[in-house]
DNA sequence: GTCCAGGGCCTAC
DNA sequence: GTAGGCCATGGA
């Protein structure tokens, strides 16, 4: 991975869009059901159904008193909501069996491991257990998500998952809130522009982009 | 009505 | 290792 260049595409979003401040001081637990619910889902969407959930309280508490039907009845506006439920019960129950149900004792183990441990629930895959790690246990990681691939694929920066991720955090330093922002950044930017239809007017990053150089409108 | 959105799992090849 | 189907809902 070209990380200088990597460095320069951060700074060029945090120029023009400025700090987006993801989740900043939710708590923990809600941050983990969250980044389940916004699986393939607009946060629009994932935001919806975590409303609906917080009627019955955000915990493993509460989700440990539910079943899966019950909880998917309530996170219905994220669709998938069997699956959905079916992971968030078994988040909870490694939670249970890891750090006798405590959300806390859970996240503050080696970063390493917390990444092992998220994947061996099903229904969490690389991303969500990295915005897991990044989002609710601070811990420096890059979430690579669509966007990220279809913006550095365009920008000639395309790469394996595990590159991408490493290349982040060599370009941004182990700075977790640094990586934050830059996920949230490449969102922002992924949400207006770089899309099936290329939408360059305006892109900050016109002036960075082969693929759009080439046809004269950039981004 | 059609297409797509901030994944992940499973099966087939 | 990768392509394709599947899971489901909401908004454009």
């Amino acid at each position: 991975m070209d990380v200088d260049r990597l460095r320069s595409l951060y700074h060029h979003l945090h120029e023009a869009y400025g700090p987006q401040s993801w989740w900043p001081a939710s708590d923990p637990f809600e941050v983990m059901v969250g980044a389940v619910l916004t699986q393939r889902t607009t946060w629009r969407n994932a935001e919806a159904a975590l409303a609906r959930l917080r009627g019955g309280g955000v915990s493993p508490t509460a989700l440990r008193r539910t079943t899966i039907d019950g909880l998917a009845a309530r996170i219905r506006p994220a669709g998938f909501p069997r699956a959905k439920a079916a992971t968030l019960i078994a988040l909870v129950a490694a939670i249970d069996r890891e750090a006798g149900g405590s959300v806390e004792r859970f996240l503050a183990v080696p970063a390493g491991r917390l990444r092992e441990r998220l994947l061996t629930v099903r229904g969490i895959g690389e991303e969500t257990a990295d915005a897991i790690l990044l989002y609710a246990a601070g811990r420096p990681t890059f979430v690579v998500d669509a966007y990220a691939r279809r913006i550095l694929g365009r920008l000639g920066l395309g790469a394996p998952d595990r590159a991408i991720r490493e290349g982040m955090i060599t370009a941004l330093g182990r700075d977790a809130a640094r990586l934050n922002e830059a996920h949230a950044l490449i969102v922002r930017l992924g949400k207006t522009h770089c899309r099936a239809e290329p939408l360059c007017e305006g892109c900050p990053l016109r002036a960075e982009c082969p693929s759009g150089i080439g046809k004269g409108r950039g981004g």
